[in-house]
DNA sequence: GTGCGTGCAAAGTCTTTGCAAACCG
DNA sequence: CGGTTTGCAAAGACTTTGCACGCAC
């Protein structure tokens, strides 16, 4: 989809629940939709913008991405670096996504799995629980860091 | 299993990768081994072992639950409260266990659901990543939440 | 115009670290 | 006895908050 679609549907979401779309806000958004790096922290964000916004302090960058959270526009992930990191909300995905994050090299790929309806209901009836969302992350090796493990190991048996 | 053979257990763990079975590892296991809430920080680590041992500082319990995840003892968790939180890791566990965490009242619930084996394979084989372990969390309502939720709704439907 | 939103700096919360003393093996 | 581990306090990292000013609607 188009950028100018995708903003132009964020700022009416923005706006249907009577917040303001201020300048700021966009800006953050915009950066979203223009990095290659999906999963941002908001010192990511505040970087991205900082050149060419300069007045945009990183507290607003926290207050709106918590508001964004709020209307789930973006959606809040934890990857266990110590920050929080966010990433667009794309409702128009069919296969909701999720993360494999290499213990090695702390790299995050990003992988497709839908599995929600049949465990909603499953749950649902067994927990007594209303399932809304759901995340799931994978821990494991990407094949650079697999590939120097084994090295490794090798290394320590020959001992 | 009996408390004191999983102490002896973890004992061994720590030992045999030349660690140091301290006093104050004992005791901040055994808070885990002892207390009805599977999931603590180290606040409540802390708070669980400070009246009989107030000489344990916590800085010391921050040390520990580092050292007993890099063992594998103890699985860090992020339930989004912003504080990593702990739980003994049941190796023993046939079906390993996921979170159902309760967006009205933050409630954490276990549950059982295994489904990683046939994952591995098809994430190692579809992004050549080799999983070593995965976490699963789910968002939703719990029954008290979703009846509040309800009633909620209803008014604002009535304005 | 009005009230929500922002910038700045200060404060807050959780976690880590430096160092001398204590302790395990 | 020697290298780990600990306690304490201080520092660090990330995030939130108070307040006066500014801007969207």
């Amino acid at each position: 989809m188009k950028k100018s679609v995708i903003m132009t549907t964020l700022k009416k979401k923005i706006r249907e629940r009577n917040y303001k779309f201020t300048m700021q806000r966009q800006i953050i958004l915009q950066a979203f939709l223009d990095s290659k790096e999906n999963h941002l922290s908001a010192e990511d964000v505040f970087a991205l913008i900082h050149d060419s916004n300069p007045d945009i302090g990183l507290a607003t960058v926290y207050r709106s991405l918590e508001l964004f959270t709020s209307l789930e526009l973006v959606k809040k992930l934890d990857f266990g670096d110590g920050r929080n990191r966010y990433e667009l909300n794309d409702h128009n995905l069919a296969h909701s996504h999720h993360h494999l994050i290499c213990l090695g090299c702390g790299k995050v790929v990003e992988f497709s799995y839908n599995f929600l309806d049949d465990l909603k209901k499953k749950v649902k009836k067994e927990n007594a629980f209303n399932i809304v969302d759901y995340q799931l992350k994978f821990y494991g090796y990407c094949s650079v860091c697999e590939k120097n493990n084994l090295v490794q190991r090798k290394k320590i048996l020959a001992r």
